[in-house]
DNA sequence: TCCCTGACTGGTT
DNA sequence: AAACCAGCCAGGG
């Protein structure tokens, strides 16, 4: 299995709080694979429901868009997932991360870019 | 084992 | 602003 790279994934993203969202990228700087951003999408991709611990749904692209998967209708249960733990979604459908992304260590000025 | 595909991102055209 | 392009990695046929 992936377990080694996936699993790293996975921790980080559930130490994602409730009402808080992070980026792929994100998520795989602070795994420790800076720019693989792709294969957190994929890591998430592969989830199963066993692994229904894993908040998935927190998890936005850099624009604070939910990105739109294959599976069509999924990325309204996200939104809709976000919406349930007070995450504000604007008129154009994206996050406000300077507000709402996750910042484990310091709180920054919170780029809607984290640095890779 | 080769080949294809897929929840991304940042930099260039 | 939109389209392209190059990295990046694992799993299934």
């Amino acid at each position: 299995m992936a377990d080694s790279i996936y699993r790293r994934i996975y921790a980080e993203v559930r130490r994602v709080p409730r009402g808080r969202v992070a980026t792929y990228g994100q998520i795989a700087t602070l795994a420790g694979f800076p720019r693989h951003a792709r294969q957190v999408g994929y890591a998430l991709h592969s989830l199963r429901e066993s692994e229904e611990s894993v908040p998935w749904h927190r998890i936005v692209n850099g624009q604070g868009e939910v990105s739109p998967r294959s599976v069509p209708g999924w990325d309204e249960i996200q939104r809709e997932l976000l919406e349930n733990e007070d995450v504000e979604f604007d008129a154009r459908g994206r996050i406000d991360l300077v507000r709402y992304q996750w910042r484990p260590r310091s709180r920054r000025k919170a780029a809607a870019r984290p640095r890779l």
